[in-house]
Formats: C-alpha cells, sequence, structure tokens
DNA sequence: TATTGTTATACTCTATAACTATA
DNA sequence: TATAGTTATAGAGTATAACAATA
C-alpha cells in the first residue's frame, strides 16, 4: 500500500464517540450484574432512574427526551415495567390523551434497595478517579451534551 | 410522600452512565445522517474505523476487542460487510481457525470518503467546546476506561 | 482439552409508519 | 388539523449456549 492510500482521519482511539462509548462501557460493567440481578435492562433502570428524580410525575414525552428513548421504546417498556407493578398510571387531569407516570411502591423500594450498591460502585471510581476530577468530568459532559443544541444538524445533511 | 421516602441516591443528570450517555447521543446525532447516507449503522461503520488503524490485519477476536462488539454479533457484521465487498478475509498462515480481516480497495475508497465529512463534523465541535478543551475531555476519558481493570468486576457480584 | 469463530435462539431496542383518541 | 401515545413491522444488536474445526 502507497502513502498515498492511507485515509485523512484522527485515529481510532482519538475519535470521541468511541471514547465516549469505551468509557460508558468500562462504567456499565461494574453497573451490570447488579442491573441483572433484579431483571432489569439498562433502558428500564434509566426509566426508573428518571422517575426519581424531580419533577414527577411525568408525561410519555418528557420521559422519553430524560431517558433518550424513543416513544416506541418506551412504550413497550412502559407497558412491561407497569406489568411488574413497578410503576403506575393515573390520567392527565388538563389532556385525557397523556397519562401520568410515577414509580408506584414496589418501584420505589426497588429503587431504593438497588441504590446502595450503586452508590458504591460509585465511589468505588471515585475513589479510583478522584472526587473533584469526576465532577470537573461530569461538567464537561454536560456542556458538551449542551453544545449539541447549538450546531445545526439539518446543516450536516448536505455538507460533503 | 414523607421525606423517608426520598432515596439515597445522587440526581439522575449527576449519573456517570447517564452523562455519557448524553453526551455520545449529542455527538452521533450529528454523525448519524453521515452513516445512514452509506446505509450503514454504527457498529459497522465502527468495524470499519477498526480496520484503518494499526494495526492490520486483524482477526475477529482482536476486532471484537476494539470495538465492544460480542463475537456473535461481529460474525454478522462481518458477514455483511464480506457481502457488500467492503472487507476481505485470508486465511491466517498460522492457524487455520482464524483469518486475517482488512478493508478491501472498495471499503477504503468508503472510508475516504466519508473522512472528510466526518472530520468536518469533527472541527465542529472543536470549534464549539474547544480544541485543548476537546484533547483534555479524551484524555479523562481514556483514564476512566483505563480505571476498568484496576476495579474488580467479580467483587460486585456479592457485594450487597 | 482448550480455543477460535460461527450458528441457533430468544429477547430487546431502534426506527419509521400507521393508527387511535383527544385537543 | 395537530398532537400524544400506542401498535405494527422490519431490521439489527445483545447475550448465552451449542457447535464445528483446529490447536
Amino acid at each position: 500500500m502507497s502513502d498515498d492510500d492511507r485515509i485523512a482521519m484522527r485515529p481510532f482511539t482519538a475519535s470521541l464517540p468511541m471514547a465516549l462509548l469505551q468509557a460508558r462501557e468500562s462504567a456499565m460493567r461494574l453497573f451490570r450484574p447488579m442491573l441483572a440481578e433484579h431483571d432489569l435492562t439498562e433502558q428500564q433502570w434509566r426509566v426508573l432512574r428518571a422517575l426519581t428524580s424531580e419533577p414527577f410525575p411525568v408525561d410519555a414525552g418528557e420521559l422519553a427526551e430524560r431517558t433518550f428513548l424513543l416513544a416506541p421504546s418506551l412504550s413497550r417498556i412502559l407497558a412491561n415495567l407497569e406489568g411488574r407493578s413497578l410503576l403506575e398510571r393515573r390520567p392527565h387531569p388538563d389532556d385525557q390523551r397523556r397519562s401520568l407516570i410515577s414509580l408506584s411502591d414496589e418501584g420505589r423500594e426497588l429503587v431504593a434497595s438497588v441504590a446502595p450498591k450503586s452508590e458504591e460502585l460509585y465511589h468505588r471510581i471515585e475513589h479510583g478517579f478522584g472526587r473533584e476530577r469526576l465532577e470537573r468530568l461530569l461538567d464537561e459532559l454536560h456542556e458538551l451534551a449542551a453544545l449539541d443544541h447549538q450546531v445545526d444538524p439539518a446543516a450536516t445533511e448536505e455538507a460533503s
């Protein structure tokens, strides 16, 4: 292969999406066994977890945004979790198309039972990486994610 | 709900896995249309991308590690990409169970044709976030991922 | 016997579109 | 007419186990 065949592109290891995936993968490897013990997928856990955050109860649209799940995926997950009595839905007072979703007592108990172990794993990461350093990293990640809105995705369609 | 019902857990927004997912999601939203134009899934692109990195050619096991794909997933992806003539397999000289995988000319052309747009999107992120700041973030992510090996996953099994 | 890679199987998520009920 | 949410459908990845070929 001649030098001209080399592709003008940053190394695979310097790719931001890969670095994010890799970091997430290594973090999730820690958390996954914990979720498996309770027969929860990552996405199901994300939904339960999101329901512990203010404000609640929330409608499905809000929940989809918080969890980065598409509406159809979320619909099925909600049906599953409701079938396991982990969450409740009640009609929205102002709009009969929506319902307001919240954890059931059982769901809250489940999350509460997982919380200590989750925190323990978290402390382990903090211990290895540094607490303040981790906080700074989280801040940077949030700012990076927020950037998204400034960059116009439509502009990428024809940019070639 | 009484105060006692509150769950002792960091806020959803302060969760490291969520922050990583969110950041990745916002980055991928930029890159996805580009991949869709070439009928590539994220995972297929990851494989092609990994094959541009030294050293190559590689066997399937090495490729699975680089791309964070499980062997069965990778098998199907390799079959797909080989069917589209984007990569080639030749027998491993020392071990007939393995094969050595590399991009075909066509595959290299495809990656090369995508590269400029990919770099452009990358520059857009650098512009919005800061080049050196992004480099620091990448370093931190790599160190976080490397931590994984220090933390004993087996210890999580019984930690309750 | 152990290892590499593929195939089998069941489940879940993704993604788009069609549909229902309500606004 | 537009919106919120569900259902339909096709495609793909995840995960575990079983398997074939080779070491």
